[in-house]
Order: C-alpha cells, then structure tokens, then sequence
DNA sequence: ATATCACTTAAAGCAAACTTTAAGTCAAGC
DNA sequence: GCTTGACTTAAAGTTTGCTTTAAGTGATAT
C-alpha cells in the first residue's frame, strides 16, 4: 500500500534525492509521514508524479509545474485555469513538433552533404555543386541561408 | 564584407555576449580580427553560427557541437567522423518525435479530462466513468498507468 | 581634442534542476 | 543492546548556458 522513497524512486527510474527535491519544491502535494517522519507514497503520489513527468517531458519548467500542482490542491474550482494551462502547453508541444520538423530537414541535409563528400573524398565537391545535383528537399533550406548572407 | 559582433548579433537575433562566448568556447573557429583587436565575421562565419544553431535545436550541447567544430576544423580527414556525428543526433531527433508524440497524447487526455470535469461541475465525473465512455486513443494510456500502479 | 558609443577582456553572477555532503534518526536483524 | 542500512534535514556544490560587471581600448563625429 505504502512505499519509501527508495522504493518509490526505483518504481519512477529517479534518484531519491530528486523525489525530496520535488516534495521540496511543492511539486508533490500531501506526500504523508510516518510517526517517525519518514514520506510515505501512495498510488495517488504515484499519479501524481506521473503528471508531473509528462508535464515535464512537455518542456514546462517546475515553477509552472508547481503552480498547477496549487491549482489542483484547490480542487473543482480551478478546473478552467487548469484547462487553460493544459492547452497552453499542449500548443508548446506542437510548436516543438514543428521545429523538430525543421531540424531533421536540416540534420538530413547535413547528413547527404557528408554523404556526397564521403564519395568524393573530399567537401570541396560541393563548392562548384550546380544547384540541379541537390536534392529537391533541400532546396527551400539553402535558398533561405543565401537569403540571411545578402545582408538584408 | 564583413560585419562587427554587434552587426552579427543582430543578424542572427542573440546577444552580442553569447557569441562572445561562443568564440570563447571554441565554437567559432577563425574569426578574424582588426589590427585593434575587433571581431570581423565574414559570411563563412554565419554558415558556422547556423550550423551551431541547427545543432543547437537538435538538443546538442555546446561540448558536442565544440567537437564536432573540431572536426571541422581537421578538414576532409574527418568526415566520417562528422557524418557519424551527424546521424547520431539525427536518430536523438527522431526519439525526440516519438517522446513529443507520447507526450502530446497524454496532454490530449488531460485536456479531455478537464473538458469533461468543465461540463460536469467537478472532477468527481471521472472516479466512476465506466471505460467505455472514455475515448478509445486515451485507453491504452491508462491501462498503462494502471500497469505501473500494479507493484510491479 | 574630446565626447560618445561600440568594442575588448577577465571574472563574477545567475537560473534551473538537481546532486552531494554532513550530521543525525529510524527500523530490522542478530 | 548494537550494528547496519535506509531514511531525515539543511546547506553547499555542480553543470549548462549564458549575462552582467568593471575597467579599459578603438573609431567616429564635432
């Protein structure tokens, strides 16, 4: 029914020493104590912690995290505000989504250029490349860097 | 032909300290000077500072991307090395994808849980929602969050 | 020539998210 | 009762990626 911090810090794959950091921090609300004074986790920590890793893995800092942490302890009547920062994140992640998109078309260029030098031996393959040779995908990436070194 | 630190910065939208720390860093290499002593970019120097940008984005540290500038550096000796390099940070991309798809799934739940608690009132609505009422994408998320609850 | 403004450096400071340390307490086995 | 190992705290330390500060130099306009 009960774990210890250790206990519950192989279960979530987590130092303990980040699991006292958070009851530190307020990141986990009503963790309960022993008489002795030593946490005692329940499944409803658990799920909370899950919360918190998936709100973690969305890029949001532990302040924000902390502050719905307090609007949840103030139950039913925060329910819009905690909607409102659910979706607020939820945009982060498809902001996130789309510059990763952006990265990999960069990454993959990067990784045919070198693919094309490994062939030839050498990068100088490309300084006399006509633009025909690449290809089309990376178009739209190269005319845009030319576009930054006009010096507009 | 050439532009100041100040001119770069605002080029490329940092602050003109963080390219000097960059350059302090290594990360710049062959940035020329005036005789006084003035950072002078040129255009080869903007292709560095969006390739470092690009790493960057891809979740690279600088320590990373100091060492692959390095490589850089040694010329065509190094390409496999770089090309390496360039395919183990596009496979922590594509990780990258599938953490942010998990992720926004779960969000998703979440703003479906409180949409739900909006219209009931309370949160109370989901202590006895019966699973067929919760849409069929959330249910493997929760079986899983069951599964972690188990005591395994 | 002098004011002004952008540049230079080294070094210190900062914020986030932990981790480590030091000193001590609790619980279990022998 | 004593040892052992996991727990407790407060406080200091670590890493990353910068930013700020202090003191000074360079370039330009008047």
């Amino acid at each position: 029914m009960f774990y210890t911090i250790g206990e519950m810090a192989k279960k979530l794959n987590v130092a303990p020493s980040t699991l006292r950091y958070y009851d530190k921090e307020g990141l986990l609300p009503c963790v309960e104590r022993s008489r002795g004074g030593i946490r005692m986790f329940k499944d409803e920590d658990v799920e909370w912690l899950q919360v918190l890793g998936c709100l973690k893995k969305a890029g949001m800092p532990l302040k924000e995290i902390r502050s719905f942490m307090d609007l949840a302890r103030r139950g039913d009547s925060s329910i819009d505000q905690r909607l409102e920062l659910i979706e607020k994140q939820r945009q982060s992640v498809l902001d996130q989504q789309r510059q990763l998109e952006d990265t990999l078309l960069m990454l993959d260029y990067k990784r045919w250029y070198y693919q094309t030098a490994q062939q030839a031996g050498t990068c100088a393959v490309h300084d006399e490349m006509p633009l025909n040779q690449v290809p089309e995908r990376f178009r739209p990436l190269m005319a845009e860097w030319k576009a930054e070194n006009r010096g507009d």
